[in-house]
DNA sequence: AATTAGCCCAACCGCAGACGT
DNA sequence: TACGTCTGCGGTTGGGCTAAT
């Protein structure tokens, strides 16, 4: 048996609301309040609506400072960014976006903004952090002051050849995104533009690679620098929860002594999980993705696949059979805690990088 | 001018978690 | 602890508008 409505609804209006409507709610709201029950207040309000019909208008149309139409380029950005980070969370995207409301953000997700992004008209990107559990995460994440920074603000849409004669590297998709360095990057970061995007690769001497994660090929230029990643596992155990691109979560845990990672994931797509996760003194470094390690259940040729291609170079025949590569990272120094906030999240020092070896999951 | 197709967005629906008893 | 109620959320719907034919 269902829960009972939550009234009856021969009983009350339902449709558009007409500016008396309005007027009502708004003058009844201002005065009073909700008075924590927004079920009882239509009566009191004198509307012939559902309490949660009220709330909804009051919330997405008639509270004040909201914003409506015209998003601007910024907000693309921090939309496109935060999608491809936590996926349709809308009420917590929205709570970056002052005066937008989550269905604002949903509507115009789903109407425009995602087939602007399927053109390759506006990019998100992901900082190397991907603990989305306050509110103000892209504030935070936009303002780090740290000398460890490693994105340039300016984010450009600029054609990749430009990309590619500066660094050297094989382009994939002309409409890539990219990301423009201030200063060379003081470690290797990964980073993933989009769900099923591509994903780059920064690497200690500014070679930058681009890995697609088309589900259907993959193809990317180089991926041999990350094999001077870091390496000891010295944490006790530890886990760490982060968002996956089509708005699961995943999470990973450090065994006791250090000698395993566990990956688990509860996306609704992905059956799979696996990746690499690697600490010094610093912090942790880590990088998942169902497109890392093995064997990867692909649901798109309904097979199963194995290998490594974060490994080395040798790996590369095993390309082929990996399928979306999301790379995730961050650099968190969780030391026993079991979770974390962004303020835990410091970058290793410059420098002991490249010390370590590779520790392959 | 009439019709059709597609788009946009306000509103609705139902689920899940929080909260109170 | 169990249960009922309320709220918040994400997915979906459908009416109105506009562009295309």
């Amino acid at each position: 048996m269902g829960r009972a409505p939550c009234c009856d609804k021969t009983k009350v209006k339902r449709g558009p609301w007409s500016p008396e409507e309005d007027s009502t709610l708004i003058r009844f709201l201002e005065t009073h309040g909700t008075a924590g029950n927004w079920i009882a207040l239509p009566q009191k309000a004198g509307l012939k609506r559902c309490g949660k019909s009220c709330r909804l208008r009051w919330l997405n149309y008639l509270r004040p400072n909201i914003k409506h139409g015209n998003f601007t380029k910024d907000e693309d950005e921090i939309i496109c960014t935060l999608y491809t980070q936590m996926g349709s969370r809308w009420s917590i995207i929205a709570s970056n976006l002052p005066g937008r409301t989550d269905n604002d953000v949903k509507n115009y997700w789903n109407t425009k903004l995602k087939k602007k992004l399927l053109a390759g008209k506006v990019i998100g990107h992901t900082t190397t952090n991907n603990y989305i559990t306050s509110n103000n995460f892209l504030e935070k994440s936009c303002n780090r002051k740290n000398p460890h920074d490693l994105l340039d603000s300016s984010i450009s849409t600029t054609p990749s050849s430009t990309y590619d004669h500066h660094h050297h590297n094989h382009l994939l998709f002309p409409s890539q995104p990219q990301i423009i360095f201030s200063s060379p990057p003081p470690f290797p970061i990964l980073t993933d533009h989009m769900g099923y995007g591509s994903s780059t690769v920064v690497d200690s001497t500014h070679e930058i690679s681009l890995m697609s994660s088309d589900p259907t090929t993959l193809h990317f230029s180089h991926h041999g620098h990350v094999s001077e990643f870091s390496t000891n596992l010295k944490n006790s155990s530890s886990s760490i929860f982060t968002s996956s691109q089509d708005g699961g979560s995943s999470s990973v845990s450090v065994s006791a002594d250090s000698s395993s990672l566990a990956m688990e994931n509860n996306n609704n797509i992905n059956k799979s999980l696996s990746g690499l996760a690697v600490e010094d003194e610093g912090g942790i470094l880590m990088d998942f993705s169902f497109g890392i390690g093995g064997p990867i259940y692909n649901e798109f040729t309904n097979s199963t696949s194995s290998g490594i291609w974060f490994q080395d170079q040798k790996a590369s025949h095993d390309i082929i059979h990996q399928e979306a590569a999301l790379s995730y990272c961050c650099y968190p120094n969780l030391g026993d805690h079991q979770s974390s906030s962004y303020a835990d999240i410091k970058p290793p020092p410059q420098g002991l990088i490249n010390q370590s070896v590779i520790n392959q999951y």
